[in-house]
DNA sequence: TAAATATATGAACAATTATTCATATAGAAA
DNA sequence: TTTCTATATGAATAATTGTTCATATATTTA
C-alpha cells in the first residue's frame, strides 16, 4: 500500500471532515434507508430547515449526496456506495471500543 | 441496517472528526507502514515535535493509535484494523471523483 | 396575478480547534 | 549529580465552522 502524496492527504482529510459533524452524520444516517426531501430530513433529525439546507449544500458539493427536483421539492439521496462503506466501518469501530 | 441512536451518532461523528485533520491523516498515513517514534513522525511529515505530540494525544485517547515506551523514546503504531479500513474506503472514494 | 409552499443563501455570532512557544517531565549518558 | 535527549503539556492566538435569523428564489395553487 503506497503512501499518499500531499494533495491526496488534503483531499482525504477534507472528506473525513465532512463526516465529522453530527448533523451531517444524522442526515447520512437517515439517507441510508431512503430518499427524502429537505423538510422531511429536517423534521426527522429535529433540525431547522436552514441548518439542514446548509449542510446538504456541503454534502452535495463533496459528492456525498445527489438530488432530484420534483416541483419545488428537492429529494436527496446518497451519491456513492463508498459512503455507506465508510459509515459502516466507522460504526464497526465504535461498536468495538 | 438499523439506524443509529443519538449517542452512537455523536460517537461516530467524533470518530470521523479525528480523521478530519490533515496532520492526523499524515500521521495515520505513515503509521500504516511502520511503527515510529514521535521525533521521526515529526520529521517525516514536516511538523513540529509539539504539534505531533498534541495530535498523538488525541489519536491515543480515541484509541486510534497505541504506543510502547523504550527508554525515553515512545513508539506509536495504529491500534485497530478498522483504522486501515476506514482510511482505505476514504481513499477509494477520493480516487473515483 | 397573488398567495402559499419548499428550498437556498448571506451575514453575524459563538464555539471549537490546530499550531506555536515556552516549559515541564523523565530517562539516558557523562 | 549534571547534562543531554525525547516527549508531553499548558496557555495564547488565529482560523475554521455550524447555527440562527432574515430574506431571496422558485414553483405551485387559488
Amino acid at each position: 500500500m503506497k503512501l499518499l502524496d500531499e494533495d491526496k492527504i488534503i483531499d482525504l482529510s477534507e472528506l473525513f471532515k465532512i463526516f465529522g459533524d453530527s448533523t451531517r452524520i444524522k442526515i447520512i444516517n437517515i439517507l441510508l434507508d431512503e430518499e427524502l426531501c429537505v423538510g422531511d430530513i429536517a423534521e426527522k433529525i429535529s433540525a431547522t430547515q436552514s441548518a439542514v439546507s446548509h449542510q446538504l449544500r456541503i454534502l452535495k458539493s463533496s459528492k456525498l449526496v445527489k438530488y432530484r427536483k420534483v416541483g419545488n421539492t428537492v429529494f436527496y439521496s446518497l451519491d456513492d456506495h463508498h459512503i455507506k462503506e465508510i459509515f459502516e466501518k466507522g460504526r464497526e469501530h465504535i461498536n468495538e471500543i
